[in-house]
DNA sequence: AGGTCTATGTATAATAG
DNA sequence: TCTATTATACATAGACC
């Protein structure tokens, strides 16, 4: 779509490889919005150049569009049952459903803290004043 | 780019805007694939249909650019400390640190575990056996 | 709901400033 | 580098299967 036909492969010259870049760029997202608005589509678009610098364009919020992504991939998915013994394997693949074990993780560390300080609570009242000796748990 | 020029609204019958997403929706994929190659880019595009359903193009991994995301926001973000005391105020916002946190929060599960597990061998080998009466503590 | 056709609107490669 | 131009290639709206 111009003046000459070209290839579909990378474009050795950096110069003309940036210009590409800036006019395909505004091309996508033009095309991104369109779609969004005329088919009520919920979009998300990331891009990094070769310099490694981020551009993007949602049409509504990346934080959306990543937790629905997450969301819709997870029911293709075995994902970690948070009542099973702390399997969190499966997140080096999918790290979009961290929020689920985020929230997994930290309602354990929140049982987890609770008992440990019942036991020290109990600890305090019922076993520290029977011991004369010094007990050194690094626990604080 | 058709027998008729468009305005860029809504498509209210539900059979073309069907139509025209599936269409826009395979264009805009072809762009994003010529842009990932030809100007040697990352590209993640994940598009929600308005029915719901996922369709997504990546030039590499949706993880990698996913995570690529967070890092490159990030920099620009206060991110909450991971030495800090469980400040996760921030993953509202900004989900795409899961991965960091996750981190925080196992390597903190791990050291309460760790601590629960030590203080209850403790308390097995030099409390328990000094004891008579009934420990009703809950945790296992 | 998917494929084909084709006139026409758009995007953009090449070029110049 | 960035901006503008323009000839061309490409995408797609509307139509019909």
């Amino acid at each position: 779509m111009g003046r000459g036909k070209i290839v579909i492969r990378r474009i050795d010259n950096s110069t003309s490889r940036q210009v590409t870049f800036s006019k395909r760029r505004n091309g996508i997202f033009k095309k991104a919005k369109e779609l969004a608005i005329l088919c009520d589509a919920e979009v998300g678009l990331m891009i990094f150049s070769s310099t490694g610098r981020l551009y993007e364009y949602t049409s509504t919020s990346m934080k959306s569009v990543i937790d629905r992504y997450g969301k819709a991939k997870e029911e293709h998915q075995v994902v970690a049952n948070p009542n099973s013994e702390l399997k969190v394997c499966s997140l080096d693949k999918f790290p979009y459903i961290y929020s689920q074990v985020f929230a997994c993780l930290s309602k354990r560390l929140a049982l987890l803290k609770n008992c440990l300080l019942r036991l020290y609570a109990w600890h305090l009242m019922y076993i520290y004043p029977t011991l004369k000796h010094n007990a050194n748990a690094e626990c604080a």
